[in-house]
DNA sequence: AATAAAAATTAGCCATGTCTAATTTTTATC
DNA sequence: GATAAAAATTAGACATGGCTAATTTTTATT
């Protein structure tokens, strides 16, 4: 029952899907978030559910059986591991290590996310503020919430992103954003939904709606 | 020209068989040395003769390009990185490391490598002592030489092994021999070349040829 | 209810990397 | 030099995981 790359990430996919939305995902949503076509989609959920990894074709939309769920929490385990591997022990950068996680969560052995685990100090969170899940699959609550939820005027810390693509992190670094980092919404412009936020206390910049939803905040201030 | 997996196997399969008798390596070598079947070596070999990594159709049998040997290295230095990684760090065993590190060294990365390297304080040998190659891929001398051309009753000490099988090296374990062991080749037995070998100065077992041909050691005594 | 748009499905094709079963060289051996 | 054995090659097949281009089904919208 070894699975192979594509199933890992088919997986991982319809985990994260429906950590979101809570929902079953849909063929569609499924395609555009692994870059595939429909029809692949869905020969591919054919295959997993023959393995019993996915329930399907019942109504509309896949999920996770248990076996399922947990092959996908245990390559999202190692996926945050290797993360905080590559960040604080080979010293690769916020937008660096995703990628390379990518790759190194499928590399299969019954100990290896434990010895890592071990290893690192049994970290919480990956360097993208993400909880990592423990030995028995558990994942803590993700601390904090989104930017565009938070209230204008109260001082913010980043503790965290939902985006982890290099693309946004890149921004971020540009914008010398990273966890620890204090910002404070000035104002939430009506017309498209962007803002004005400080940064660090010094300089506020105008930021869009997607910049909003993508940011992980706790409130510290006033 | 990124490279599957696949195709860095076959060169890292070429480099290894060449290095040893440093000749071209036939088709049915290769074909064992991978598990596979002489015609699907040969479709691999001309995929990688168009790619100019192997040369080819020459004569019999096939060799690195300049690029190919560059490849292999990478690969080599790659896997014995992580090796070294896994035993210090992760606290894996001598038989544990080689099936996992046959998977990390495929992870693709720029800088991978030398962040690797130097987190570990730029290591000469991995666990089973073989060089690791460095930043330029030069390769350091094997120390030692073979158990099977070591003179009788002589003091040896064992600094590394010709083959990192976890079947060779749980049978090491079994005898309690490791890297820094001492043996000494009390016998040779003419018949079928077997040998009676004195262990770390206390048992005397009898070991195969092929046993012989596997261990790598320096004469430290009289 | 009729119709349009969106989503799901089918059918058929393709690249990769394998395999088995001939067949053709090449190399040894008498 | 003839002949047998070994090695290389070809031909054709198959599994996997993609794709495009219909087609069918479902969901919305008037
Ligand atoms: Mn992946
Ligand atoms: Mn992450
Ligand atoms: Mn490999
Ligand atoms: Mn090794």
């Amino acid at each position: 029952m070894t699975r192979t790359l594509s199933e890992e990430n088919y997986l991982k996919a319809i985990f994260h899907l429906s950590r979101n939305s809570k929902e079953k995902v849909s063929i569609t949503t499924l395609a555009a978030s692994l870059e595939n076509t429909a029809a692949s989609v869905i020969s591919m959920l054919r295959k997993l559910t023959a393995k019993e990894l996915v329930d399907y074709d019942k109504q509309k939309g896949a999920s996770l059986t248990r076996a399922g769920e947990k092959a996908a929490i245990d390559i999202v385990r190692k996926h945050r591991l290797w993360e905080v591997l590559l960040a604080e022990k080979l010293e690769f950068s916020w937008e660096e290590i995703h990628d390379i996680a990518e790759q190194l969560e499928h590399v299969h052995h019954p100990e290896l996310a434990d010895r890592l685990d071990k290893f690192l100090g049994f970290p919480q969170f990956d360097p993208h503020g993400h909880p990592i899940p423990d030995i028995k699959g558990n994942i803590s609550q993700v601390s904090g919430k989104l930017l565009s939820d938070s209230t204008i005027g109260i001082e913010l810390e980043v503790v965290g992103v939902k985006d982890s693509s290099s693309m946004f992190l890149n921004y971020l670094k540009q914008l010398d954003i990273k966890i620890g980092s204090k910002l404070m919404v000035e104002q939430i412009i009506e017309f498209d939904q962007s803002a004005i936020v400080k940064i660090n206390n010094s300089s506020s910049i105008s930021v869009s709606r997607k910049f909003l939803e993508s940011i992980l905040i706790i409130s510290t201030g006033s």
